[in-house]
RNA sequence: GGGUCGGUGCCCGAGUGGCCAAAGGGAUCGGACUGUAACUCCGCUGUGCUUGCACUACGUAGGUUCAAAUCCUACCCGGCCCA
């Protein structure tokens, strides 16, 4: 297998990187010979979301380049808790929700490299090694090469100092614990990188200087930049607070598209960049095509097609691309009994009983009935405040659904908001 | 273990016996504008219903009182300082 020469420059053109080790050696160390290099992943959730995606897709421009990869589901560092980032102390998971987040990440680790060809990934979980290993073991393996001065100087570790909460043992024993990782990697797999968010950077420089000090040998780590959006928040959160995991049954591949579809103007460019594979030509076109006319959002578009057929395949991409054409471009009057049933499978849809279909002033019920409320509250102030309309119609409180306003006997078009947009299938005798 | 400060709605935070479903801010949500934007402006934001009342809520459990987020007791949790 040939490596990419291009590589590095790439990712630098791609603002992928943030900062490296040794700039310099680890160019020419990347050029010289193929290099075995690390991303870790904790399960803290039985799926992965968005914020995981860059560095995912980063493994795999490695991979790509002609270079070995390996993805550790962290069943061992999910246990203890990340500090880096997070302001309070988190809770513990128990084994049993732990490996069913497990369950959950592990094939997502694989969906994005290949595993077989001439150049397989592998994936390796770090709970084989530190899980069977004694405390002592690790004081004398780890803790005996790292300075607690080196470690409250830890940004992560300072901000929890500084802060109201504090920081407990266990958490800031979690850098000793991946810095660990790379040593144990690096001896056992010759590993000689790890790749990481910015946020990681202290715990990857933990393990570098591991296995410096225990083997004397070279070992390079890169931290990418943190997916941020333009106001500074982070990606991983849906204005709603809801995550935008990249299981398709917890986040369907329609929410996930229309969450790329709005994505600001600025953010475009940086998008395409650090998420697709487009060459740099090809997006500099595309955003030349979009700054002429932003408001045919051509730049989103893009995008959200290409990332969401990364993520959950072409059918899929198909699927939320026409549903977000209906809803958003087309008249729902119009629909075919089978356009209505490819929207029940993209969109949110409930079954609800004809029963409702007998009363007046259905509505409330109706909303509460089919959860697209969380209370006759919430109903009834989204109906004073315009905010329902059934069939593309703004609708009052003292409206009601009949069975003459349903499409096809059975379906009912509801939208909360502007985006939100919910199905009601009557088929139920 | 001792001292001390603190634990209020999604978050921050005011409230020290009735006027408290709890100020103010942030955030979310809805509306107008628009490009399914941004900016800006407006409005809402515990639950239930018979829309005025009931219920639930100020760390937990008791208590005092006609009345408690507010006072008392015990407990739990956290910060800081001392040992």
């Amino acid at each position: 297998m040939s490596i990419d020469p291009t590589l590095f420059d790439d990712l630098r053109a791609r603002n992928l990187i943030q900062d490296t080790t040794d700039e310099t050696a680890l160019r020419a160390r990347l050029n010289e010979s193929p290099i075995t290099l690390y991303c870790g992943f904790d399960p803290t959730a039985k799926s992965l979301h968005i914020g995981n995606l860059i560095p995912m897709l980063t493994l795999r421009r490695f991979q790509l380049a002609g270079h070995k990869v390996l993805s550790l589901a962290g069943g061992a560092t999910g246990m203890i808790g990340d500090p880096s980032g997070k302001s309070a102390e988190r809770n513990i998971l128990d084994d049993a929700a732990l490996d069913k987040n497990l369950a959950g990440i592990k094939p997502q680790l694989t969906q994005f490299l290949d595993f077989d060809g001439p150049n397989p990934a592998e994936l390796v979980d770090n709970r084989t090694w530190i899980g069977s290993m004694s405390y002592l073991d690790f004081l004398r393996e780890a803790g005996k090469y790292v300075t607690v001065n080196q470690m409250v100087a830890k940004d992560s570790v300072k901000a929890r100092m500084s802060g109201d909460n504090g920081i407990s043992y266990t958490e800031f024993s979690y850098m000793l614990v991946q810095g660990y990782d790379f040593y144990w990697l690096h001896q056992n797999m010759g590993c000689e990188m790890q790749l990481g968010g910015s946020d990681q950077w202290g715990n990857i420089t933990v393990g570098a200087d591991l296995i410096r000090k225990k083997s004397a040998e070279k070992a390079y780590a890169l931290s990418i930049p943190l997916l941020l959006r333009a106001d500074g928040a982070k990606y991983g959160k849906t204005a709603g607070g809801e995550t935008p995991w990249l299981d398709p049954s917890m986040f369907s591949p329609y929410k996930f598209y229309q969450y790329w579809i709005s994505a600001e103007d600025s953010e475009v460019r940086k998008l395409l960049l650090q998420l697709t594979f487009l060459s740099l030509d090809e997006i500099e076109t595309i955003v030349a095509q979009h700054n002429e006319a932003p408001h045919k959002r051509i730049g989103q578009k893009r995008f959200a097609a290409e990332i969401t057929e990364t993520v959950h395949g072409a059918f899929a991409t198909k699927g939320a691309i026409e549903a977000s054409e209906v809803l958003f471009g087309g008249s729902v009057a119009t629909l075919q009994e089978a356009s209505f049933e490819m929207l029940a499978d993209e969109i949110a849809t409930t079954k609800v009983s004809r029963a409702f279909l007998d009363k007046d002033e259905n509505l409330v019920d109706l909303l509460n009935e089919a959860q697209i409320v969380s209370s006759k509250g919430e109903a009834n102030r989204l109906l004073k405040q315009n905010g329902v309309s059934v069939n593309d119609t703004k609708v009052a409180a003292e409206d009601s659904i009949q069975k003459d306003s349903l499409f096809f006997d059975r379906f009912c078009l509801i939208r909360k908001g502007k985006k939100n947009v919910f199905l009601l299938d009557f088929s139920e005798r």
